[in-house]
DNA sequence: CGTCAACATCGACGTCCGTGGATGTCCGGT
DNA sequence: ACCGGACATCCACGGACGTCGATGTTGACG
């Protein structure tokens, strides 16, 4: 499961997990439509308030990983919730679950995380920047 | 009594005074319910298809700029649409908008951008960053 | 084996969002 | 002054999304 760099594939809409969109600098070259979808699929997943408050949490976590209980605790959400939001960011490969008892822990994949870090990020003086993935 | 999890750990501080989305590495500590919010609104303009398509199309066009005419063209949309994803993007400051003539021109604002991807830029194999805000 | 706790899934509801057609506004040209 | 083109705004519709209560599944424990 790592994260390779060109990644001009583009996947089905049931997308098996960790499909993340690659660098792809976005300001290098007008991305097609293909990849515009897949990018914007997995933003979507990190566009949303209490998905970012519990990638924030279970970043900041004991050990970068964080059991349901603890994250239904710290929103106000309701439990089921909080599962369907956890179970998106799985799905967008920015979070892994384990199973470990009764819990149900997840953790951080950073490498996802600066995935789009990397295809956001723009040559914010010059014009042309460097290609290297 | 039950042992219900361990749930006496977390403390939930609610929300810093700070709510700039400046370097707040998302990784660091729990952001604050604003702060989710205000970091998802502006996450949620980038996470479209067609808004992605523009924003690269805009950044990668002659001079960093480009008019709607060029941008209906480029894109599978009405009019009307692309004006619309184009108000979106300045109202989420990573566009700017400049009328000469009859024409509008769009440009990028870089800055805006790399806030985005600082923000989600997760320490990929260390533990612990500090970053002088 | 029965019970309880942790977590996932299902069904439903209200709301937001992307899209296009019709229309309005502004500017330049004849 | 009239007309045509470039954009913006308005309105309405269909689909996607976030949320919760109810229910199902699984593992630990007496």
């Amino acid at each position: 499961m790592d994260v390779r760099c060109h990644a001009e594939r583009v996947v089905l809409p049931t997308s098996p997990p960790e499909t993340v969109a690659c660098c792809a600098p976005l300001v290098r070259q007008p991305l097609g439509a293909a990849d515009a979808v897949a990018l914007a699929r997995t933003l979507k997943a990190v566009a949303d308030p209490a998905r970012l408050r519990l990638l924030s949490l279970v970043a900041a976590h004991d050990g970068g990983e964080a059991c349901v209980c603890d994250l239904v605790d710290a929103l106000d959400l309701s439990q089921p919730t909080v599962s369907h939001h956890l179970r998106v960011l799985v799905e967008a490969g920015l979070l892994t679950r384990e199973k470990r008892g009764v819990w149900a822990y997840y953790a951080l994949v950073p490498a996802a995380l600066n995935a789009l870090a990397a295809v956001l990020t723009a040559p914010a003086g010059g014009a042309r920047s460097r290609s290297a993935c």
